[in-house]
DNA sequence: CATGAATGAGGATTCATTCAT
DNA sequence: AATGAATGAATCCTCATTCAT
């Protein structure tokens, strides 16, 4: 009996540990969804059914795991900026050359846009010029970004110390130089449809910065 | 009776010259009021009240002067961009330097957004990375843009010729990279809110990007 | 020309005023519209369609005259109580010896509910017995409603000093007796279907009554 | 072998059995926390997902008792009304005297209510003033409580054949001023927030009522 | 048979557009 | 031609019911 009890008991147990990641699993393609749709049509263009159509669910599932289009919206939003952060500063970090750190940054976001496709250019910016898509960010979405942002000014920061970057720029006017630069490439490649030559323009990103602050 | 006719008659046109006039002025005070209100909400959250409201008419007024939200939004990008365009090319065009030339097109740019506000950022980009947005721009919309475009790489390629730029980057690479660099300093203009120091920043972008091509 | 302006700004403010009596109108037309469907069908069961139908407009006309299903709901109760009291205090309040004022007062309630049909007979109980119903009423409801038990209490008091009533109960206890016996007659009036006999049953109550809580 | 047979039968038969009162009981427990839940909550704001936590199973279980909501709506109220009747009969019926049997009834129902709460308000009267309810209640419905009424009845027929009731009233006429006392107490008892003091008030009702429609 | 997630019909609400004045 | 209220299609969200496990 206590045996019985016992085996019920882990079977429950299993159970919802099965439960708990099939439900991870299912807001995680819910999530992956929206972001295509998001990406595609933006926020009001795409209904909730579009999102429900892309992950294979009817509409009311998707309330089975988040609370409204604005929640979804905005989580869906901070996952994309977590993978993102988490895939640069994975390949980044740990470069010791504040100059290589660059490259491989530079590298390796192209390469990133390039796989995840051109949706993911919306966590670049957060949410673009008007106030429509701040309203509908919550604070903490920057947090991730920013760890870009610090991983850049830290970068330019050392270069500057070794004498590599001209120092009459602050590091914030540098990495908004910078970030330009990419960008473009980012926007251009973007109008041209997405051909998959977007990483090959690292260099020449980086070579034109490098040049353009040297001191 | 004869005279009286004919005076009848240029009466009218006259009135129909003034009504076409007045009609005129409508069409552009609507626009005007639907940049300023796209601008600040963005398309969806922008109703047609409140572009009327803007504009100091009734809503069904609107339905007067244009077919529809959707027209009123592509002919408001277009006149926006028209206007931009012409501004810039007034200033730069007849520059004969190409670089001075490259440097007043940075200043005007950034001065007529300084003064315009930042609702006229939204020309710079055409609509952004979606398909939402590329729907409700007609192909035309482009062709004003363009003339900016060709500006600079008319100038870049002078530049070139010169000796003044490096010569293993197109003239559509060059574009790119100074765009991107310009742009840059526009979104993190406004996203610091719009101070008035975009202006200053100028002679940094251009002497980056100067030190970054040259040859 | 300064007579023309005048004439047009007077005509103006005729316009508002007719303007004004529209919508006054309308949104009486609505509440009427309401109360009949809601007394049909209850608060969940009466669809704003339905309220639109039996008003003869469209659904979304409510929305120009009231935020929300919500609101009608306790508009329409306070509009219906207050109209109720209205009528009963218009009869009742002016007669001088207490017993006749609660005799009026009967009538007039029991004549009141046969011409305004059982619909009105929500307003005599605010919402029933359950939170559902207390969540959608506003404190302010109350109010009118007070009216009418002030009036009972105040004549019961009268009636009371005059030696006419018993003085072992409070006033507040015999109005719950006289309430209940009054209401007791509606229900049974409204389960049999509203009949057209429902005046003649003033006497018998009011006879009743009265020897029931003779002193 | 045939031994084996007739055993195994049995034990069906008893599985069966034990099933049957199993599944009896669900039913029971299910209308019980159907009782509360609409009690407190009204038809519409009660969710099925509501009844379902309140009897501790999930909200599918439901139906392997019940086909719909409305099923098990209108079965609580029968399963509600028939213990209230069989409370009341089990303590009133059997006295003799009509009078006193009235007093007892009054007593009974007060101390039930006291007992179970509001929720049971419900089944004095059975859902109020509106179609939804009716849409709700099945004609049968009304056969427990009509034992109640005729236990009334019968006891004013026989109170004005010994002369204690006035007898230009029919039964039917003394039953609803009776219960229009009665159930005015009630709610009033139940707008007080349930307070444990009704009993208290059998004595009164008996007394104003008795005095009213004493010969 | 219990479970609880999936379903999708249904309803409140919004807002571009129409139209009577 | 201006007005602003009426319209109703479109959309988000709810929740009774179903069904795979």
């Amino acid at each position: 009996m206590a045996e019985t009890t016992k085996k019920k008991r882990r079977t429950r147990r299993v159970r919802e540990t099965i439960r708990e990641e099939t439900r991870a699993a299912y807001r995680e393609a819910i999530l992956e969804a929206a972001a295509k749709t998001f990406g595609r049509l933006g926020f009001h263009d795409a209904k909730m059914t579009d999102i429900a159509a892309e992950a294979g669910v009817a509409a009311g599932t998707l309330y089975n795991y988040f609370a409204s289009k604005d929640e979804i919206f905005a989580l869906m939003l901070e996952r994309g900026q977590e993978y993102f952060v988490e895939t640069v500063q994975a390949a980044a970090a740990a470069e010791p050359d504040p100059a290589q750190r660059i490259l491989v940054f530079l590298r390796t976001v192209f390469s990133f846009l390039e796989q995840n496709g051109p949706l993911f250019a919306i966590y670049l910016r957060q949410g673009g010029l008007n106030e429509w898509s701040r309203q509908r960010l919550r604070e903490s979405d920057n947090h991730h970004i920013r760890r870009n942002v610090e991983l850049l000014k830290a970068a330019f920061a050392e270069a500057q110390e070794r004498g590599q970057l001209r120092d009459d720029l602050s590091t914030e006017e540098l990495r908004e130089l910078f970030t330009g630069l990419m960008d473009a490439q980012v926007f251009a490649w973007v109008s041209r449809g997405c051909p998959p030559d977007l990483v090959a323009k690292a260099e020449v990103v980086f070579d034109v910065f490098l040049n353009g602050v040297r001191r």
